[in-house]
DNA sequence: CTGAAAGCGCTTACAG
DNA sequence: CTGAAAGCGCTTACAG
């Protein structure tokens, strides 16, 4: 900026002003100013203006290690979202990848040691004691896509409990009345979310929820297990991810049963298990561009208003509409 | 720093000193400065460092986006690996996505353009013109498992050439002679290397390499093309990629094919597809980690001095044995 | 419309 | 062992 002034023997306050667009330059000079940059190579040095204005431009993403694994690029293809929206006001995102370790240690990352974010989004649950040493930062911070209630940090969500309501409530007017869900709904605050909407949706439709039609998918901790069918077999499964749809299709088919033909299969997340089942799985997708878009927005709101409060806000996925239900209407 | 500086009635200067464990400072206010700096709840500012220092602490990490969809989480676990080296060496990693848009128009990322990052690691094949654009910048650059020829940028390579030759050996050893190769040849350069390590094994076993057993599996633009199976089936097919054989066992089950009964099937790069196959696939896994901690280690000390040079760097990948090979000795 | 002065939070080189 | 001074590259508030 100084050789840029020199070079025009006027001063760097006034190159700051041109390179700002900002007023009180005539619009002649801050053509020449900025023609001089571009030939000069001059790339902004956002540091010193950072430190000025104590703020970094810079956002980190935080993603727990565990759900980074081969089979799961969703996080990180949520990461993609958010940086192109980061991108467009003018802010770069750190993503930071938390290891097992650090998670169970609660270390928190050098990108705020360092100050090196203005805020954080938390992409994906971590454990309590981790959130609570991040609601003790002083710095503000989303959770993106799950929520804590031992402290009452902003969330974005997806609606679970809608989503699942929305994808029962199809599977209905598809004529099927004997509707299964699958997942163990003790297992997270999501699976059980989910399956209330599935449930909602048959009360509305006054169907009775079987016992035998709650099938749970993993135990406790979280590993899958074998899916046990039930004795009646119901014309259509729901379950409480694509993964697990898929190991269930291929339980189906390993015992006979043709989807859709023969058995209709739901999914949840629009994830890569849902394109790699055959047929093609129905499933609901979860609005990464639109979550991404108002996480975005309240974290960096919140940056410029520590105060702002925005608790929980849900965003309602689509069902993307492919193989594996059968209407049984025709 | 200035406030614990004023609550201890000393220096900055030595407040600096202390913490950054420099000479100059007795050990006994030493200690009471770090004590007083965690009680304050003091965080470094690493900006105004950078700014006197000239270094940001950060390392911009580019990935086309193409390599980032659903089914690709490889480079998000490289991704993964780099910002631990990173970590460990007091850097951040800045992972930018580029996006079609951006490579195509030649759009540099906000990281360079605002000085945000000290050095780049582009990850994964750019197109000419990008590499152009970013081979003159002003900026250390390493590129992480592809290489260009227009310009000699510094790179880090998975040995594709010695991976497959061996993966090729170990198939002749369990008792193999009729090998196909899939993958067209003439699309990437990797395909290419991998390919003549290939030829390079049956050379050294005297075996006659096939024309009909050289089998294209994508067109030039990249699609993906139907498998052509050889009239005369090999015992064993060796495929460029883990996608390709996923692929391949599928079309060689319909076919009423069993692997590895009657036939079996290599991959290369134990992604996601490996475990997806049944059986899972027998591949050689590229060594991510080596791969890293290398390319973080020129790229840092390029930071320091701009005239380093390393050309091309081969890192070897280990084979996975798992279940899609049979040993034909027994 | 233009610019001199002060300051963001640190570090380095030097003086005491 | 300790500290006063200068400077990194920008911006803001003010004066001319």
């Amino acid at each position: 900026m100084r050789d840029i002034a020199e070079k025009l023997s006027i001063s760097s306050v006034t190159v700051s002003k041109a390179l700002n667009d900002k007023e009180g330059v005539s619009d002649e000079l801050k053509e020449k100013i900025k023609s001089v940059a571009e030939e000069m190579g001059y790339r902004f040095n956002t540091l010193a203006k950072s430190m000025k204005e104590g703020y970094s431009y810079n956002i980190g993403v935080i993603i727990p290690e565990r759900f980074t694994g081969t089979t799961q690029s969703f996080y990180l293809q949520f990461y993609q979202y958010i940086s192109q929206v980061l991108d467009s006001r003018q802010y770069s995102g750190i993503l930071h990848i938390l290891s097992e370790e650090d998670e169970t240690s609660v270390r928190l990352p050098r990108i705020y040691n360092e100050r090196k974010a203005d805020g954080f989004i938390i992409l994906g649950q971590i454990n309590n004691d981790y959130a609570a040493a991040i609601y003790d930062m002083d710095v503000p911070v989303i959770f993106l896509d799950f929520y804590n209630d031992q402290n009452n940090i902003d969330s974005v969500l997806t609606d679970n409990f809608y989503g699942v309501y929305e994808a029962t409530n199809y599977l209905i007017k598809s004529g099927h009345r004997k509707i299964a869900f699958v997942g163990n709904i003790y297992a997270t605050s999501s699976i059980q979310d989910r399956y209330l909407g599935y449930y909602k949706s048959l009360l509305e439709h006054r169907i009775r929820l079987e016992e035998s039609y709650v099938i749970s998918d993993r135990d406790e901790r979280g590993r899958f297990i074998d899916i046990d069918l039930p004795a009646d077999l119901p014309t259509a499964f729901i379950c409480n991810c694509d993964q697990v749809a898929y190991n269930l299709i291929n339980l189906l088919k390993k015992k006979g049963i043709n989807v859709p033909e023969d058995c209709s299969v739901m999914g949840f997340d629009n994830d890569i298990y849902a394109t790699l089942t055959e047929p093609q799985l129905t499933t609901v997708a979860v609005d990464m561009e639109e979550m991404s878009r108002v996480a975005v927005k309240f974290i960096l709101e919140k940056v410029r208003d520590k105060d702002k409060k925005y608790g929980r806000t849900f965003i309602k996925g689509n069902i993307i509409y492919r193989e594996s239900v059968r209407d049984l209407n025709n």
